[in-house]
DNA sequence: GTTGAGCGTT
């Protein structure tokens, strides 16, 4: 047997899967040489079990990009072989459950709402005590200096698409919408998470079914489109700029674990060793 | 012709 380095437990992994228990789902499989070639791959876990499928993921060109997926006939190969280290045409490789299959890699954004068209009046206490009312808020985030907008993320996702619209706050009105990523990490996380949870699509398409008698909203079909309707153009470049990572000032940004508003945070202070990767992790 | 954290439809 080629293991070593056996990692965490397995069955917790498998309990937390949205997949029929005691089936074999497909395993990612990390670390794959550029030159293995898919016999090379399944002649490797054929010792623990019968494989129904194999594949290297590979780019136009046919090059493989090192990673793969298996699949077993019987959960107790599988057992064997996840969370533990191979080792295959002479390089170390992962076998992990996909991220994909996952539903608890619910990206943050799924919980935050972004809020435009912020006057400087408006404090992040007021922001906390307004949307206090719609949901549990757990952070509150204002650029400093002040660059019109905020984010307010909440511990339930469910109740973030009900606030899509517009706000008066403290007699201002401001307004909200789905803190999209704009990275392409974020993109595909942010499609991933949501691909397994079709019921939860919706958040993607607020105005079906908040405002779909409301003739401002015209185009359901893409979260673009929502936002030019719903937002002015400095507005929504505003709301671009925000994910190219674009900060003026960025020494006096807060990361989300220390802002004030943040109750799982005790520290108060801007962070010294604050970077915006933490931020947009 | 190179690389080495990641996440699958083509």
């Amino acid at each position: 047997m080629m293991l070593s380095n056996a990692q965490n437990s397995t069955l917790d992994d498998i309990n937390r899967l949205d997949v029929e228990p005691g089936r074999c789902v497909d395993l990612i499989v990390l670390g794959i040489n550029y030159r293995s070639t898919e016999d090379a791959v399944r002649n490797y876990f054929a010792q623990f079990g019968e494989l129904v499928f194999t594949e290297i993921k590979r780019d136009s060109n046919g090059k493989s990009r090192g990673f793969g997926f298996i699949r077993f006939k019987n959960l107790d190969s599988q057992l064997m072989v996840l969370n533990k280290r191979h080792h295959i045409d002479g390089r170390t490789c992962d076998v992990k459950i996909p991220d994909s299959k996952n539903p608890a890699h619910e990206p943050e954004c799924a919980r935050k709402v972004f809020v435009a068209r912020l006057p400087e009046i408006i404090s992040a206490d007021d922001l906390n005590n307004y949307f206090q009312n719609y949901g549990d808020v757990c952070d509150v985030y204002i650029p400093k200096p002040n660059r019109s907008f905020a984010f307010v993320t909440f511990t339930d996702s469910s109740i973030v698409p009900t606030l899509y619209g517009d706000h008066f706050i403290n007699g201002c009105s401001v307004s909200v919408g789905p803190a999209a990523p704009k990275s392409k990490q974020n993109d595909k996380q942010f499609k991933r998470s949501h691909q397994t949870s079709p019921t939860q699509n919706f958040h993607l398409f607020p105005q079906m079914n908040m405002y779909e008698t409301n003739n401002s909203y015209h185009d359901n079909r893409s979260q673009t489109d929502l936002l030019s309707n719903m937002f002015n153009p400095e507005t929504v470049q505003a709301f671009l700029n925000q994910f190219s990572h674009q900060s003026t000032h960025p020494e006096y940004d807060w990361p989300l674990d220390q802002s004030p508003y943040n109750r799982h945070s005790n520290n108060y202070e801007p962070s010294e060793h604050w970077n915006q990767q933490n931020f947009y992790r």
